[in-house]
DNA sequence: CGGTCTGTTGAAGGATTTCAACACTCGTGG
DNA sequence: CCACGAGTGTTGAAATCCTTCAACAGACCG
């Protein structure tokens, strides 16, 4: 039953040099919190940032550590996780360019409560928490956008707490595959293709269940021509039914 | 088995005029957005309150309706609750005074995601967005102040998601005990009183699992002698072991 | 003093996990 | 260049935790 394609995942090969001092301004006024600064404002900003690149794979940092960098996601994609002590793992969230990670400058939060990994290539600017406060400080209009992002990402956890309790997995998944499809889809010609390199661990991490029952699920979907599917890919070919799944109507 | 006694928990009785324009000025102060502001710029940023006061039951505001006022709870506690369309609620947060709770500003957020209710009689402020919109950018304190207890939120919202997806129910339901009596609790003569009217499903819906659940969990609990309970209150008699649980030990 | 709400407890049923075995893919080193 | 091994994905069967359905008891309220 299962013939695998190749992986039609683009291979984003960053260069050498892109993830460079050069860029770096060009870049930040991408990134939604530094919309409203003018050229001169965000050349200021810059000023604070260094770019750092990582390989697939790579530990940006880890849970525990002492937090002392807010990062941005310029190039590439990076996975945030939490790990427990039984050894399981729980996939919190999945950032594209433009995304905001680490730690916000707060009173006592001294510690990441989570690991970043890179989950591609990936170029990844930072800048000290207290510069960060500073450019808040400084300029409110970063602070608001801060606030309203973080307020958004809140809203979304709520919902996915909501979802984790009154919805199968099932259902569950077909949320997950949604949200990532609108998040990373791209259109090819084994359908809405999620532009990220994602195992089936990966994707039960996500929604909370085991690798086995993801993909119990996914083969239950491949086999009503949903999605099509092989090594750390997943494409949606049928969205109107995942998505009614993802909704309530069963 | 089950020896009720008479419910320990304060009635706390809010005079009349408790909840009136001349307290607003003084409780204001008192919450965290607020702190780092001088005696003058506070009592500007009074001008752009309203008091208001609600009997226990009351709906603040309900899921769905059109947002438009950030509120703060200044006396009393109130609860924030998602419903499903199976019927089925998920309790999103218990809120004391200082907390705030509406919509911030933000761009096209108009719709509460939740609906509030007056858990206890309580006093509540609010202030127009577009208003509070005004102050963040005129006080970069209050934004920064509000970034971090949002960010904090946020990261409370990822612990309980991490919870519902490795931990028992049992577990769960330590570990909102400990969160509550943290918040709430109160040492009394039956042990460390969570000083909030919770029924049952009110603590099912906190952590995911049905009325019943909850109760036959409870009980256990109650017969080791952990925690002492009625009828819309519970104490805990054994903080450690209920801790342990919370965590991992078991 | 009944009616309703809340809490308790039992038993059956179901969704998901766990354990286990196997197939396929990919990269690496001989 | 091929073979091997580790990582990834698939599938089955048994076990488990939790829900659901149901009945009942105590508490509060008018």
């Amino acid at each position: 039953m299962s013939k695998r394609r190749e992986t039609p995942l683009k291979n984003i090969k960053l260069e050498k040099g892109h993830c460079s001092i050069g860029v770096r301004l060009n870049k930040l006024g991408m990134v939604p919190f530094f919309q409203e600064l003018s050229e001169s404002d965000l050349e200021k900003v810059n000023q604070h940032f260094r770019a750092r690149h990582f390989d697939r794979g790579d530990v940006i940092y880890r849970e525990e550590e002492t937090a002392s960098l807010l990062r941005i996601v310029v190039a590439g994609k990076v996975k945030l996780v939490r790990h427990t002590l039984e050894g399981k793992d729980v996939l919190i969230d999945m950032l594209q360019p433009g995304e905001y990670f680490g730690s916000l400058p707060s009173i006592g939060d001294e510690k990441y409560m989570e690991t970043a990994i890179a989950q591609t290539q990936a170029c990844v600017l930072s800048v000290g928490t207290d510069d960060f406060r500073n450019i808040l400080n400084q300029y409110p209009s970063v602070a608001v956008k801060a606030l309203e992002i973080t307020a958004g990402r809140l809203k979304e956890s709520q919902e996915q707490i909501k979802q984790l309790r009154t919805r199968s997995v099932e259902n569950r998944i077909a949320h997950v595959l949604t949200m990532l499809s609108d998040k990373f889809g791209e259109e090819s010609e084994v359908g809405l293709l999620i532009q990220v390199p994602l195992s089936r661990k990966e994707l039960a991490d996500m929604v909370g269940t085991t690798a086995e029952t993801a993909s119990r699920i996914i083969s239950r979907f491949q086999e009503k021509d949903w999605v099509s599917t092989g090594r750390q890919w997943i494409a949606i070919k049928n969205q109107e039914k995942i998505r009614d799944l993802s909704q309530d109507k069963g």
